[in-house]
DNA sequence: TGCCACTTAATCATCAGACAATTGCATTGA
DNA sequence: TCAATGCAATTGTCTGATGATTAAGTGGCA
């Protein structure tokens, strides 16, 4: 168990907050257990040990736990003490776990997990969103789009655009357990962008397909849109597929 | 704030464990902010006072807020106290706060937004399923279709097995993003079952559509199946619909 | 042998109280 | 007007003790 960088709401809240011990305690068990560290069924160090190793009050760690469990990474009970729970317990959907998932080398398998979810799930949206978009959803997909031209997706700002674009689409369903869905499709939409980021392979330009998608959901087209953006994302996965069937990655994630 | 009584994994753990104080407190909570006891934006009492209000130790109201924390229902920060987040940072994906949201009188507006869901998820799940099944995966649904049959929708027993049907589907599937959506989906599930025990409706008998969806998965067809999921859920809510819209329900939750 | 009630010890759960760190806000001063 | 400063409220962390739960062992008994 090392640092404590990420930008998941635990170690880093929403905004620039310091980092609390019971967060960055949570942040790194919590990699630790997706990364494999941690098999599910095995039990963790006893509280008393476990703190004392990690120098912090047995209190704050106990915090950092109740997080894990409450995204359902592990479970205590007295006497057998904390032990991490089968995989098909934990909330994949959390945004912090997804991000731990994310933290060291994406699990190719867990990549293309993503992507067949947002074939599923993209498309419908679009369709649904082509219908209820409201004025003030246009704007910020619009706006978004335009970021994006302008940045490209070489970098951060860039690639937060590229996001917000999709959240913006999800959104616009006005479904709520869509919306829910924004962080872990999210975390599709940022995978490709760094998957993609090999510089020998030409870089196609994803603004076209983009702005199709825009276009369908500004004139209310549900089907135009659904193609358009299972387009999009049939586009995002091939670009992606080659790398990810070698497991390769770039610097920046 | 009340009773504590629930099937969430915080007021009662998997199988029967007992109530933790924190847990019940969290359970609690989570329940009054759902439901718009305490609204986003508003800021709780100060954790001496509150915890000392719920006679309890501060340690154990503040394990509380932090699994609210970790789902994304209160941001606590030093001077400023806790605060109910946005409704948009709610991790409605979660079982917990889900079930927390169903605790109550079921919202029809989330309510249809589970349908839709299902209606997007489910069909191309099935698909999926179709094409990746294994043995294992057949026999836990055929034991859960037949059980269903042996039970009759108007139990317990009888909505678990339905539960369990669309669980293998998803598990099928072999997608863990999707998998983790059981815990969603099956909310959903239970919502029909729910919603359809009005007495005086004829209960329209589900099984030949469940049975055709194995048929598809079990044959190996991907359309056949999510032509046969489609039908499915689109009858289901066709039965949920009229109740949905006059927010009625019965007794049993 | 096989089974049931009881004991035991390990671990988490809860409690109480103190001190530290953060931070929004008012106050002050230029 | 605005920036720096100090204050106070609140959460954050620590310490140490006690209670509750429970898996596993133990012994009696049929």
């Amino acid at each position: 168990m090392a640092k404590t960088s990420g930008s998941d709401t635990q170690s880093r809240r929403r905004s620039g907050n310091p980092a609390r011990i019971h967060g960055t305690i949570a942040h790194d068990l919590g990699v630790a257990i997706v990364s494999g560290q941690y098999l599910p069924g095995e039990i963790l160090p006893n509280e008393i040990d476990f703190s004392e190793r990690l120098k912090v009050s047995r209190s704050a760690y106990r915090e950092a736990v109740r997080i894990l469990s409450a995204k359902g990474l592990v479970e205590s009970r007295p006497k057998t003490g904390t032990r991490v729970t089968d995989e098909r317990n934990w909330n994949l959907l959390d945004p912090d776990v997804l991000a731990w998932y994310f933290a060291g080398e994406p699990d190719p398998k867990l990549a293309h997990g993503l992507f067949e979810l947002r074939l599923i799930v993209e498309p419908a949206a679009a369709a649904l969103a082509a219908e209820r978009r409201k004025p003030s959803h246009l704007t910020i997909m619009r706006e978004a789009l335009m970021e994006m031209e302008r940045c490209g997706l070489d970098n951060e700002d860039g690639r937060n655009a590229d996001r917000a674009f999709h959240d913006a689409v999800l959104e616009a369903t006005g479904n709520m357990p869509l919306m829910s869905l924004a962080s872990t499709i999210g975390a599709g939409v940022r995978l490709t962008t760094v998957y993609k980021a090999r510089k020998d392979e030409l870089p196609r330009d994803p603004m076209p397909d983009h702005w199709k998608v825009f276009d369908a959901i500004a004139a209310g087209g549900p089907e135009e849109a659904r193609a358009a953006m299972t387009e999009l994302v049939s586009a995002a996965l091939r670009d992606t597929a080659r790398a990810l069937e070698r497991g390769e990655k770039t610097a920046t994630v």
